[in-house]
DNA sequence: CGAGGCCTTGACCGCGGTCAATGCCCGTGG
DNA sequence: CCACGGGCATTGACCGCGGTCAAGGCCTCG
């Protein structure tokens, strides 16, 4: 099981094997159900959590109160909140489960401890920041020029199982369209 | 003219004073003219710009041939193509000059350099990378709720200059919205 | 004074949102 | 085993925000 975590740690963090060790000692597996929520908004996020089975996602909420779904982790990779991870101050987000499974969940104490420790932990850190402003760049990108529709392809063409994993709701919100819309485009 | 790098630097980095007289050398002064591409699309980006004077902006194209700002630095901010200076990979965007002044740039070998000598040059690094992704953040939730007017409002709370200092058409590509809606929303 | 940018204003239209009705699937209990 | 109810997806009718196109106004600079 921890195997998994393992994998993920070794290609992106280039940890030495008793590095390795020390690290997965923070590391706590934890049950995860549906519907769950891993944060609430107002709270400060002081984890890191591997999605190791499930899927997770982020989520923030309008002045109409329609969610708008931030980022999707399916198994194997990493989610947080991260602007709140970043500054530890409240989160304007939600963390919730999808889809039943379970994580390895790291604290922000243990996390800023390895960064202190392990060299390469802190470039870790650093490229989970590079590869969200990367992520977050392309998002804006496509916000400001596609269309509904190309949105929805160029999603489904990075990853299918927006499509076949999630509810249609929770897809729309993510590709900012209504469910209606969603509909629609896969009726074409 | 250098003090207003050197106030920067110190605020942001926490520089010891020798520190700073290290990291200082590595900056090149230069005068930049409007309507100036410091960076083409499809170069590699590697320079990072602190504005002295002037206004600077990136900015990317889109299949129709208009162009959508990313970001606009006014003076005494920092501004380079982020995803390409990080990745060392060919930019999507334009770094423009919009009004004439002066940068102190550093090239990307240099700045690698400092962030391996000097720990806190690292933590700089880091800074600029979490602060980018939290700007980023909110260009997102604001693209995903806000009417046009409502992100003309927010943006010119933030900072008036968008106004005042911008050519028309340059505001409503960094709204995401055109020309004409720009003028229309001003005249209420 | 004239030309070329840029901004403004008007007329029109289409993408995608909203509201509402209906359909479909599935779990639960009688 | 079937009936019912609730949650989610689909479909239709309608509408409004904001885009596009085109004409006109206003500076600035030569």
């Amino acid at each position: 099981m921890i195997e998994i975590l393992k994998f993920f740690l070794t290609t992106h963090c280039l940890l030495e094997q008793e590095e390795l060790s020390v690290a997965l000692r923070y590391f706590k597996l934890k049950k995860v159900e549906k519907n769950q929520l891993l944060l609430f908004k107002g709270e400060v996020c002081n984890h890191l959590h591997f999605v190791n089975k499930g899927i997770i996602r982020t989520y923030f909420v309008t002045k109409n109160s329609t969610e708008k779904t931030r980022f999707v982790a399916f198994d194997g990779s990493v989610i947080t909140a991260l602007s709140s991870f970043i500054s530890q101050t409240p989160s304007l987000e939600y963390i919730e489960v999808l889809e039943s499974g379970e994580v390895w969940s790291i604290n922000y104490h243990d996390f800023y401890l390895l960064k202190e420790t392990l060299p390469n932990w802190a470039i870790f850190y650093t490229k989970i920041l590079e590869s969200a402003y990367i992520f977050q760049s392309y998002k804006i990108e496509h916000l400001m020029t596609l269309s509904a529709k190309e949105r929805f392809e160029n999603v489904l063409s990075q990853n299918p199982q927006f499509l076949t994993r999630l509810p249609n709701s929770v897809f729309a919100s993510y590709l900012d369209i209504s469910q209606e819309t969603l509909s629609r485009i896969k009726s074409m």
